[in-house]
DNA sequence: ATTTAAATTCCTCCATGTGGAAAATTATTT
DNA sequence: AAATAATTTTCCACATGGAGGAATTTAAAT
């Protein structure tokens, strides 16, 4: 992917998307410059340009994220049926674990963030709906790993390398290869700080006709996710993908 | 607006999304090209750096929209806890009226369908959340109208000119003060084919401290819209459109 | 195997986006 | 109310980066 020529302004605005997003509120046109390392000019002009499309709202001054966003939401919805079928039950999940629940879609090749329900407590883990998760150092991400098949797990490892993001990530295959089967005898996964130092995890994925389509985890900071409470959570985790999965393999033209 | 030199590629770049989110389904380069009139290289080039930001993703040689767009859409509901808040009630309203039901926006400036229930019958009207909505010729616009101050009306009339969208388009200042003063009478606003010819929809204004901050409508072809229909779906356009408000004022911290 | 169609890369040209600086607003202080 | 400061918006000359035609590669159909 890196040698594709991109369009720089394309990029651009993207960050100043992000960056609004991020700011959660609106914002004048020098906070998200502060923000966003860009001239002034270039930043107000990306901005009015999306203006002319909803995509941003200008109240007073100031800017925000706009209503056309909900337009290429409710069409990714459309084409992700898990997201709408999950959402109940991640609340019961989240009810349960008072902790940060994600879930994950996984299209066959990458894994994607696309809900989240935040902890209650003040210290939290950071992350960001829509973006990309690696699969090989994250809960959810080897909970899908370890429903593939034999071959697609094979064709996964020949093109990734596992590059360590913290000193617990697994690097070594044999190590990864012996950590999913695990997995699949306890029937949940574990993230014991190897995607982000001091962050837990237990994660398990979401079966359509046998095949991972998605997953949930539950993220905590290791000092509220010792032993016992991580195999509570992932028991929990465990049963309400199962739950998940059954909705969507009963759904009406399956 | 117009005079605002603004950067093509974004405009593109956006054209390509909208194409995307309204086919619905993962296409190819070409059936996308088909429908933007832009060079293949162009579109391209477009959904590659859209691709990278995960603003795209691409399954097997089809392009579709992507999960980033979840970011922003959950930004865009942090700062307008309306669409949040007003659900159920949309939901009652669809079950009652079983036509096309639609929540709008108000920032005080511009309006914008923010959500939408579409009727099950087969003939339904072509709408597209995120699009902003003229407030002189729409049901839920002119709800709003009705609703504003005098100040706040003068103001939007002063800078609006009333342009015919169809012939019963009410495009005289007088009778459309008229129109307002009526729906003031009997609570909720009548669109008699005054937006797009065909159809007919009735609306009520959602009020936050008396101000409105959005509206709801129901939207039918004609032929299923008739006097008795609209003033029974009218009446329950005005009762949850009171209730939405209701919720709204009494939320916390409000 | 051969043909057809679609996707991707290459590459040159010049339109288009860039960003510093000045002008116009708006907010803040005296 | 006047003056000052800060911020937003317009202007414009330059050169970069995006455009798109043509060629190449890849995939599908016959």
């Amino acid at each position: 992917m890196p040698g594709v020529a991109n369009i720089r302004v394309l990029e651009r605005a993207v960050d100043v998307m992000n960056c609004l997003a991020e700011l959660g509120q609106p914002s004048s046109l020098s906070e998200i410059v502060g923000k966003i390392s860009l001239p002034k000019t270039t930043v107000f002009r990306i901005l009015n340009t999306l203006e002319e499309h909803s995509l941003v709202v200008r109240c007073n001054g100031q800017y925000a994220i706009g209503p056309a966003v909900l337009f290429w939401a409710s069409a990714y919805k459309g084409q992700n049926v898990l997201l709408e079928i999950a959402k109940p039950y991640l609340v019961e999940l989240w009810d349960f674990t008072r902790e940060t629940v994600h879930l994950i879609s996984f299209d066959g090749e990458e894994a994607y963030y696309i809900e989240k329900l935040d902890t209650p407590h003040a210290v939290r883990m950071h992350s960001r709906i829509g973006a990309h998760l690696t699969l090989y150092c994250t809960a959810a991400g080897k909970a899908i790993l370890a429903s593939l098949s034999k071959e697609e797990l094979d064709a996964y490892l020949r093109k990734t390398q596992l590059i360590s993001k913290t000193p617990n990530t697994i690097v070594d295959r044999g190590n990864l290869m012996a950590a999913l089967s695990k997995i699949r005898q306890e029937g949940f996964a574990k993230d014991l700080q190897e995607n982000e130092e001091g962050i837990c995890c237990v994660g398990a994925a979401i079966l359509q006709n046998g095949r991972p389509v998605g997953a949930i985890s539950v993220s905590a900071p290791a000092y509220r996710f010792q032993e016992e409470k991580m195999l509570e959570a992932g028991r929990k985790v465990q049963e309400i993908a199962a739950k998940i999965s059954e909705a969507l393999n009963s759904l009406p033209g399956m």
